[in-house]
DNA sequence: GTCTATACAATGATAGAC
DNA sequence: GTCTATCATTGTATAGAC
């Protein structure tokens, strides 16, 4: 079938992830990467935008999935509803493969700037499809808004929490716990009931 | 006094607005902004950390006032009240001179990826440092999480009307307006009040 | 259709002179 | 504080090999 090795992305990932855990990401170049992973550097940027893209592929079904999520939502669903479902398919795409890479992923990201602003990036970008679901299911901007802020908030923090877990328990549970702490946040700070006296 | 004429940054700034606009960002080199401002690329890269920086010179300015804001906001504020302050103390540092810089700047912001993505990462920095001033104010860290988002949402939007307006109305004008829209829209979202029959 | 070789432009760092 | 000079690296472009 295959006249060269198959799976290169993965090859790359798998040969970025070593590099930057043994040298750092600034100090590996795209020029090792590619060697590790039996390429050249032409190969690696034929593949990808650029030397962050290694580390976030798969990143664009994400959203697909989150948008989908919305839209399959039922009809009589109420905003929360769609946001819930949204949230419920995204989480669903997350395996235990996962979030093995994540533990490894994620002190890296953490270590350099320049790959935390690419994963800043990529959640703005998760948000905004999430308002732009919402608007598409009638919602008015405001609440699209606030609730895209909020279920993208939510998804952060239960990912977090479930990367270190040891538990069986799915990603998705997480993530409800965190919306539903943020949803009754959010309901308490109306003005009339905040100020006492 | 001066050897050399003053104000390098700010010429850096007007010199580097002029080519982008005249030959797009991503064909204008470093080489030719520091030309245009009479200085050489190396004062320019000593002077801001790269090519991007030169637009948002200020910005960590205005986290600071963001901060104060919050932080200075009177003993028995509601959470709610605490953001208002912040940005009110945000918004005062909006000169009319910015507001004409904005209308250059942002179509080239919007224009280019590379400019849009640290873009992104200031919004994302000055949600944090809200965030962070809210907890230190004692709100507990979901409804601080909330506001910050909801905030900074209402702070971008309202930047966008206002740079756009010809009015003589300030800033804070139009970030409370939206802010208002969004605590409105978002005191309606509970669980209880939206799925009907 | 996927990979490689080579050459190239631009960013950003560094060292030493004024 | 600025300049010249040089350098490594990212990322692009082209033309060709399997």
């Amino acid at each position: 079938m295959a006249r060269w090795e198959p799976d290169a992305q993965g090859r790359l990932l798998r040969a970025a992830l070593e590099l930057f855990a043994e040298h750092g990401y600034e100090s590996t170049t795209t020029a090792q990467i590619a060697e590790r992973a039996g390429l050249t550097k032409t190969t690696l940027f034929r593949l990808f935008a650029d030397k962050r893209e290694i580390v976030f592929q798969g990143q664009s079904r994400l959203v697909t999935l989150l948008e989908q999520g919305v839209e399959e939502a039922p009809e009589d669903s109420s905003a929360l509803a769609l946001v819930t479902n949204g949230l419920r398919v995204l989480s669903r795409a997350h395996t235990d493969d996962q979030r093995r890479t994540g533990r490894i992923l994620d002190p890296i990201l953490a270590s350099s700037p320049e790959l935390n602003e690419r994963a800043i990036y990529k959640r703005f970008a998760i948000t905004s499809a999430l308002e732009g679901a919402l608007v598409k299911r009638q919602i008015d901007r405001w609440s699209a808004g606030v609730l895209a802020d909020m279920g993208v908030r939510a998804y952060y923090a239960g990912y977090a929490v479930w990367v270190e877990s040891d538990d069986v328990a799915p990603l998705i549970t997480y993530v409800i716990d965190q919306l539903d702490s943020l949803e009754d946040a959010s309901s308490k700070l109306t003005r009339h009931s905040t100020t006492p006296s």
